[in-house]
DNA sequence: AAAATTATGTCAGCCATATTGACATAATTA
DNA sequence: TAATTATGTCAATATGGCTGACATAATTTT
């Protein structure tokens, strides 16, 4: 009757009921929201998503390598240049040369920067406050630990990597 | 000493203990990942995550329109456009008019959008199941209670509205 | 010391995905 | 009939990714 050729619509199968469609969606739809907070914020000084990206790991990794940086955000040198530049050049970001390598270059942010990373992670933290509450999380680190366990486990290390002690300098480096 | 115009390294400061920088991350690494997942899928198909979302989102609410595919993907109508048309050019996705309003096109998954759409959902189950059992969630409803309360509470009719019974033609339309 | 490797920067070009604004068509509603 | 709505399409533009090639300086290896 109907030609295999000819698409028609398809009804949902035995097999759907094995894939977890619902923290699928959540995820999608709770991260959608998520990241539309800083948007509006980002518009107003002309930067973009990867500015944020960038700012947030700078501000939370001080003295972070531009490899380090690149590891992190799982994109290429020529897509980090750009974005890095500008925010280099208008100030929210410099850069140090490394005291042990000297090729390397330590990324800090400036106080303007400074400002400007707490102001993007505000409503992201006033969000996931408000979520906690609402949804009466008693358990904050089961929460955690799932978050960290959807982590690719030879990554998670960067997950861990927030600047703990403020002396960073014997934490990395290969100094045999 | 130090002027104010030359940009130099900045520490945190107090204010940074306010915000929780530590979800914050794992949400971006949660999710940094778990959108990785399809990506190897989605190559081998010459599709991109926009395809991905489409299909999703069309596979999970047949029959639904292009207008409500635009609101929940919060993208334009412009940029919708093309991956559709591709995944309808290719016979994953089929359009029926509208039996109420025939300006309308319903959006149904064909056979093959199906299996695609379950291909590419099923390695992000998997992490998710993984992630549960590794973290020991034993309440998953917190979990699903968080992730939600995260979205827009505008939005949230979007999140609730999964094929539940199966019949979804009484569900939507405004027929009174 | 010379050679190889590494960290970074930059150039040129390409692609995917998003945007806005304008306009066309068909169908519905007023 | 007129206005509105749902969709489709055209043109132009922006952002943020990518690859490949190449340059420089510093470090490590030989």
């Amino acid at each position: 009757m109907k030609s295999p050729t000819k698409p028609t619509p398809h009804e949902a199968t035995r097999e759907d009921e094995d894939v977890d469609f619902a923290l699928i969606e959540l995820l999608f739809f709770a991260y959608r929201d998520f990241t539309s907070d800083p948007d509006a914020i980002l518009a107003r000084y002309d930067f973009g998503r990867a500015h944020h990206r960038v700012l947030h790991f700078v501000n939370r990794r001080p003295g972070l390598t531009v490899a380090e940086l690149l590891e992190v955000l799982r994109i290429t040198k020529q897509s980090l240049a750009r974005v890095l530049k500008q925010l280099i050049d208008t100030g929210y970001v410099v850069q140090v040369q490394g005291p042990r390598d000297r090729r390397q270059r330590e990324l800090y942010v400036t106080k303007k920067g400074h400002s400007l990373a707490l102001a993007l992670a505000l409503p992201q933290s006033r969000r996931i406050n408000a979520a906690l509450e609402e949804a009466g999380i008693e358990d904050r680190a089961a929460l955690e630990r799932f978050l960290k366990a959807m982590v690719d486990p030879e990554l998670r290390a960067q997950v861990d990597r927030p600047p703990s002690g403020g002396d960073r300098t014997s934490e990395r480096g290969k100094m045999e």
